[in-house]
DNA sequence: AGGGCGAGCCAC
DNA sequence: AAACGTGGCTCGCCCT
């Protein structure tokens, strides 16, 4: 079949021969049409081309496939995979990750050669976060073109309809003149390095998808089952002393009102009842009320309360919904450019925020036969803030291998080396996190119960002793404002834009200028170990299962996990080594059943 | 009934 | 009362 607007291909010769065309493009737009969302419960139906002359050449890969369980003909389709896999023609396509993990599952063919132009989009956006980056969107901001995404979500499965192949034809096409147009703006803005290492992990993040980790059910089960019971010990505790006796009288004797403890409105009613005499905060925070703590049992009972609830609901029951029946694992969604420092999000589960506490992380286990690379980097965004500085104090603490924190422990409290107490070494390490955040003296004081005039010249002492960090951090700060945008070293790019008399977000502007550079750095750093890492680790039995920021968890079989810790170790090191060069980087790995450290 | 929002808290 | 950055999730509350 074919109409004006598409070319309809379902026989080998005919495949054959558009991909004989479509290889001597240096690009082409690419799309596919899928009957589900996750590779595991639907097939690939359509995959789209279009080279930027002509119509759009439609697969229809129904007419490649055999047998009873409708298994593709990878011998039909060897130049079509071919195609796929090859550097050339680059493949353009908005959200690849989505055509990357199809083409991997049905096909086994890791795509090569992406240009991504929703990750091309979102770096000219630069944290813009009004901006969205869905197709139509894009198309509509740089092409001016209105997208009709009504066929998207409609049965890709039976007899396709002359509106839905339009459709399919029609997004192909969008591919290259948006190419085009944001290669103008990544050119405008000296994106094209970090559109590079953006596009160069997508694959890797569309492995790190389809691979999921393996969630030990029954041990979350049995974790929530000792929560749970003791978050009713509590909750009857607080009913006790919060709730009011009703004035109703029951025929079993009096009954009570129980409040609802999860509400703030109800609880701060109830504490100022039973603690009249008390000076309440002004809010429920934990923070607030943990001062209160020691005195009063009540405000003891229910901060622990909190803690074992927030454990219940965040870390609950839900998680095992997102266990998929296929696969038996976990897969989440990474978002490649989930923040403006160009960090990652992840959702349904997130599991960067699954809690420290070893109940639950060794619930995240290796299956039998299996073993949890656990690699992280150490103290990743000091050695950036090092790097970036150039301080004396901070490069020679990390060349000598010596503790940075003791260091800035014995500089700031002005004692020897080695009379630092752990208690200052902790104030330090405080200190040391909390400037790459641009904490201000209020702040240090109130963390850390240090009195605000000791809490300043603390803060003065240490900006003495690191004069480069004072340096750099000011002229951040400046710049941010002036320029109403930071950069990392690989060139990524962060706007701040606000009024002139906002001061509010002048600040805010200043400790993002401040951070930004830190921050995205170390993203930087992750995404290039991902690209290396993926490279190194095909043809092994390792699979990138987690990421969390500066950590990457790999399961591989138990045989062969110390030399794949090698190699994660190394790739990850040599990522580091790319951008951090005035000081060594540093990993940390271990070989586990579980993902605890 | 369901969306928006803020509070609260988990991760790095 | 967070002037310490980036996220996501769940809840209650309030509004339509």
């Amino acid at each position: 079949m074919d109409s004006s607007n598409y070319h309809l291909i379902n026989t080998p010769a005919e495949l054959a021969a558009a991909c004989a065309e479509l290889s001597v493009q240096t690009a082409v737009g690419f799309d596919t049409e899928t009957t589900a969302l996750d590779p595991y419960r639907g097939r690939m139906r359509l995959m789209q081309f279009a080279a930027p002359e002509g119509v759009p050449y439609l697969v229809d890969l129904d007419c490649f496939r055999t047998g009873d369980d409708r298994a593709p003909d990878l011998d039909a389709l060897a130049p079509l995979l071919e195609l796929l896999a090859a550097a050339r023609p680059v493949k353009v396509a908005h959200n690849a990750k989505f055509d990357a993990k199809w083409t991997k599952h049905q096909f086994g063919t890791e795509l090569g050669g992406i240009f991504d132009t929703m990750l091309a989009s979102q770096l000219v956006s630069a944290g813009e976060s009004e901006d969205r980056h869905s197709l139509a969107a894009v198309a509509a901001r740089y092409l001016d073109e209105t997208v009709d995404k009504s066929e998207q979500l409609s049965d890709w499965g039976g007899t396709l309809s002359p509106s839905q192949l339009e459709y399919a034809a029609r997004d192909a096409a969008l591919m290259l003149p948006l190419r085009e147009r944001l290669i103008e703006l990544l050119k405008r803005d000296g994106l094209f390095n970090v559109a590079q290492l953006e596009f160069e992990c997508v694959v890797a993040v569309a492995c790190l998808e389809l691979n999921g980790i393996f969630l030990d059910a029954a041990r979350w089960r049995e974790q929530l089952a000792i929560v749970e019971k003791r978050r009713a010990i509590l909750a009857e505790e607080l009913q006790v002393m919060l709730a009011e006796e009703s004035t109703q009288q029951s025929f079993f004797g009096p009954t009570r009102n129980d409040i609802n403890l999860d509400s703030h409105v109800q609880l701060t009613k109830a504490l100022k009842r039973v603690l009249p005499n008390v000076e309440l905060p002004n809010s429920t925070r934990n923070w607030k009320l943990q001062p209160l703590a020691a005195e009063h049992e009540e405000i003891r009972v229910l901060l622990e309360y909190r803690t074992v609830q927030k454990a219940l609901t965040s870390y609950g029951e839900n998680i095992l919904n997102e266990i998929n029946p296929v696969t038996g694992r976990i897969h989440a969604n990474f978002h490649q450019i989930g923040a403006p420092t160009g960090r990652f999000a992840c959702t349904n589960p997130n599991v960067q925020q699954v809690p420290h506490a070893v109940e639950y992380r060794r619930c995240f286990r290796a299956p039998e036969g299996r073993k949890l690379v656990i690699a992280d980097y150490s103290q990743i965004e000091l050695r950036i803030l090092a790097h970036v500085t150039e301080d004396k104090g901070f490069i020679d603490a990390f060349k000598s291998g010596a503790d940075l924190h003791r260091v800035t422990a014995a500089q700031v409290f002005n004692t020897p080396l080695e009379e630092v107490t752990k208690e200052q070494r902790d104030f330090a390490k405080r200190l040391n996190f909390g400037v790459v955040y641009g904490i201000g003296a209020q702040r240090f004081s109130m963390m850390t119960g240090i009195p605000l005039t000791e809490a300043e010249s603390i803060l003065a002492r240490y900006f003495q002793t690191y004069r480069g960090l004072d340096t750099w951090l000011r002229d951040a700060a400046r710049k941010a404002v002036r320029e109403r945008m930071a950069r990392t070293m690989s060139g990524r790019l962060a706007r701040f834009n606000f009024d002139a008399e906002d001061r509010q977000a002048a600040s805010l502007a200043q400790r993002n200028g401040k951070n930004m550079p830190i921050q995205g750095a170390s993203a930087d750093i992750l995404k290039r170990a991902l690209r290396l890492l993926h490279d190194r680790l095909k043809e092994t039995t390792a699979r990138l299962v987690n990421i969390v920021h500066d950590e990457i968890v790999v399961e591989a079989d138990a045989a062969d996990a110390t030399e794949i810790a090698r190699l994660v170790e190394e790739a990850m090191c040599a990522a580091g080594e790319e951008y951090v060069t005035r000081v060594p980087v540093k990993v940390e790995t271990e070989v586990a059943d579980e993902w605890v450290k």
